[in-house]
DNA sequence: GTATCTGCAAAGTTTTTGCAGGTCG
DNA sequence: CGACCTGCAAAAACTTTGCAGATAC
């Protein structure tokens, strides 16, 4: 939480994000060299009113609008992905992650990351024959634990299969 | 254009949402049995605004607020599924359909159905890999269309359905 | 310098809700 | 009859936008 406030200090790094920006020759502003930190540091998928918010907590020269209209412009330049876990708001996910789908556990609502890039090429596969290139994709597995030889330590996180 | 029009003539069928309304105990008033009936007769997956369209086209008694009411009720009593498929709009696709995948054209926003055998056997794969025996899956595939026989003029519009 | 960006607030969209009257069981 | 439903319009929730001043390159 008690995140110190270095402000415009000797940031002599450059975020993930602000370097990607860079790189698809962006003019980078104050703001958005902000917004680019807030989503290098999150492993989250946050909402515009969550960027906000952290971003607020770092420098207050900052507004809604410009969030709303920086994810904009990251998501047309494939910086960012926008997603739809309903509720209403888009949520926002760095493109640089890596894809990563959800197995949810239907009797502890437990949620699952991973990914498995056999899969998605089965489904660009898929797509391709429907004439489509893959954009995004998106798979939830919805599932019951099986009974076997369950590994009794099991840990939530990404994982890779 | 030439949806038949039978109205509220001699409906003595049922239509296929209305027997699951009753079925859960619903309580059936004349809008709620128009929405359904207009549910059973979609193929497609009509956000609200299109539902009440093709409603007042039958029975101009129902408004807006009241489809609202209504699919959210059968969302909740597990007949309708809510989609997001991006487009700002909350779309809805009868539960009772039989299980498939959607590919959605980005550009357009339309919404192509199809279901592949080859896939969901990897995908339950990767579930049994993590643990799990699958009970149900999603995959949505956003996808722009491939330049093949494309027209020079297609301009990626806002939405269109 | 100048094109672009930003904050603010107002406007747009989509969805929900308060209320008075109507309907189902 | 009593509980629940509906229409209407106002409100809420989320996102975009017009404009004048500020800023990056």
């Amino acid at each position: 939480m008690g995140r110190t406030r270095e402000h415009s200090a000797i940031t002599t790094e450059m975020s993930r994000i602000e370097r990607m920006c860079v790189e698809r020759g962006l003019k980078m502003t104050g703001q958005r060299r902000l917004i680019a930190r807030v989503l290098s540091e999150s492993d989250d998928h946050p909402d515009v009113e969550e960027l906000y918010r952290r971003a607020l907590a770092l420098d207050s020269r900052v507004s809604v609008a410009t969030v709303y209209r920086t994810v904009r412009l990251l998501e047309e330049k494939g910086i960012l992905e926008r997603r739809d876990f309903g509720g209403g708001r888009a949520r926002y996910d760095p493109a640089d992650r890596g894809h990563h789908h959800h197995l949810i556990d239907v009797d502890s609502g437990r949620v699952i990351e991973f990914s498995d890039a056999a899969h998605d090429a089965v489904a660009r596969e898929i797509a391709r024959r429907l004439g489509y290139e893959t954009v995004q994709m998106r798979l939830e597995i919805f599932g019951r634990r099986l009974p076997e030889s369950a590994p009794a330590g099991a840990k939530p996180g990404r994982r890779s299969v």
